[in-house]
DNA sequence: TACTTATTGAAATAAACTTGCAATTAAGTG
DNA sequence: CACTTAATTGCAAGTTTATTTCAATAAGTA
């Protein structure tokens, strides 16, 4: 699930977003939204920072990250083996989709299917929870590892 | 979802699994397998380490969930805060099961339903995968945190 | 341009987890 | 039961991921 030029458009939101918020438009800030913009899969902090190869420093990268999840323009994923990985949120699926990954390679494959959104709020109602949303990923051997 | 006596049935399960594997019986696996049968919900290596208050090394409550996992008596979690926690794998369920956490005290809810499991195979058809499971949780704000 | 203050970089700190190695101990054998 | 052997443990040190502190920098504004 590519994003051809959305990540224009994501600096539109984000400039949009930050003014009149005391907050600003800063380098950083619109190379990890732009480069968010080309990848295809959630990319960790260090992989944003070995890209961006020296243009600011690992810390603004976190930094930069949390804001920018905070502002809904990108998405944390956790794919078990506690590093967390950033991926914008496209305008199409708001960010919600799925990921089938690799136990062996780590490959990792958009996944648009999805269960009945019914489920969560039978959820919700079930056990007194508000806003209820969930994270699924699957896991598996991909072609390539199945070689025994 | 609490596991009454079955704790008694996984030090059985223990010892017939590392019987003749050049793998012994050791205290602090026995006390962790014991803990984690009285606890409902997965819980941390540092969790563990305090309940057991001294009787063995953090270390070695990180090398035994290890081994007990790969054992599949125990199972880990992964609720988005990059901590693991453990759950002991219950007979009834083979482990199989999800969490409902609460985003604001991370008070957690276990869940009994599931999605169709055609989905999986439907999935694993599709790209080529072996061997897929899934991974899902919920996260919402409990009756507690609604006070607004 | 100058001012105000959000943001950055660098170093220190924190938290989760792993590794190396000597000391300990489980479990088989005489 | 004592003896032997190697798996396991504890402790210290090391990794990795992420956060905090604070002086220096730079974005937005008057």
């Amino acid at each position: 699930m590519a994003h051809p030029h959305s990540h224009e458009h994501d600096l539109i939101d984000l400039r949009a977003q930050l003014r009149g918020k005391d907050r600003r438009i800063t380098k950083p800030r619109e190379e990890i939204l732009e480069l968010l913009g080309k990848e295809d899969h959630p990319v960790t902090a260090k992989f944003i920072h070995e890209k961006l190869s020296g243009t600011c420093d690992l810390v603004t990268v976190y930094r930069s990250l949390k804001l920018l999840e905070s502002m809904s323009l990108v998405k944390r994923f956790n794919f078990g083996d506690n590093t967390s990985r950033f991926e914008l949120i496209s305008s199409t699926d708001h960010g919600h989709h799925h990921h089938l990954i690799c136990k062996a390679c780590r490959t990792v494959v958009e996944i648009d299917e999805c269960f009945d959104p019914s489920m969560e709020s039978k959820i919700a109602k079930k056990h007194g929870f508000q806003n209820v949303t969930h994270e699924l990923e699957f896991f598996g051997i991909c072609s390539s590892c199945q070689t025994t």
